[in-house]
DNA sequence: AGTTGACCTGGAGTGCACTCCGGGGCAGAG
DNA sequence: CTCTGCCCCGGAGTGCACTCCAGGTCAACT
């Protein structure tokens, strides 16, 4: 199994080494193995992981979403979480924001058109 | 034309009495008229204009970006500002945000997928 | 005349998500 | 053996976008 050095996991994730280490003390992964010395080792698994967190946060959910998600991953054993549930609740959350998204879309080409003609052709 | 007494204006673009005088103190809208004992009148053309802003805003604008464009409205009678070229570069980075969130939604569908058939149905 | 309620102001406070800082440890190169 | 680079830690600081607060004005109602 492929391990990483802070820094490369770094690049690999895209965070700040200071923002990884952020994330696994609010417990939304890890725990990270660690040399004799104290240096985290990263896995393969914890950097795919991070890459799912970052891809979330980048939709727009927040820490403590992912804390809860994290949580019901954790729990999942143990029966159902309902993490699901969750899930499907963020999914309509999120297309709901999508749904804003492509709507402000509309209103810039709308205002780009408009502006175009209103400005005639200021291309350079 | 019709205008707005404070808690109108905040009923129709939804933003509290603080954000919307917030908004007018940073210059993203206004000035706005007022009675003679100082209170604020909204009129048609500031519900709409807020209501453009929260638009831009929910697509992730932020503030200074907001009052970028408003410069640019502005200054507009004075030749091109460059307005066109300001609202295409959010344009394309609304663009690629959407990709994002459309990204995680992918991937909210292959969990949901994966953890229903592994929970079998928690369905209530 | 008193009370209520909507509004005014400048400035302080809040919550989030980082980001930076100072002080220190250890390993390999010169 | 010192120097450089990468990493450790806890805690303080930052920037954003609000949100709240104290103290005050005014109009209308009872």
């Amino acid at each position: 199994m492929t391990t990483y050095a802070p820094a490369e996991a770094s690049e690999r994730t895209g965070l700040s080494l200071d923002t990884l280490r952020y994330y696994e003390r609010l417990g939304l992964f890890g725990p990270v193995r660690r040399t004799t010395t104290g240096h985290r080792v990263y896995s393969d698994h914890d950097v795919a992981w991070v890459g799912l967190l970052v891809c979330l946060r980048n939709a727009g959910l927040g820490i403590s979403d992912l804390q809860q998600f994290m949580g019901r991953m954790r729990d999942r054993s143990s029966g159902p979480t309902g993490l699901v549930e969750l899930l499907e609740e963020h999914r309509s959350r999120l297309r709901d924001e999508v749904a804003k998204m492509n709507l402000a879309l509309g209103v810039l080409d709308d205002k780009i058109a408009y502006y175009s003609a209103q400005d005639g052709q200021s291309k350079k």
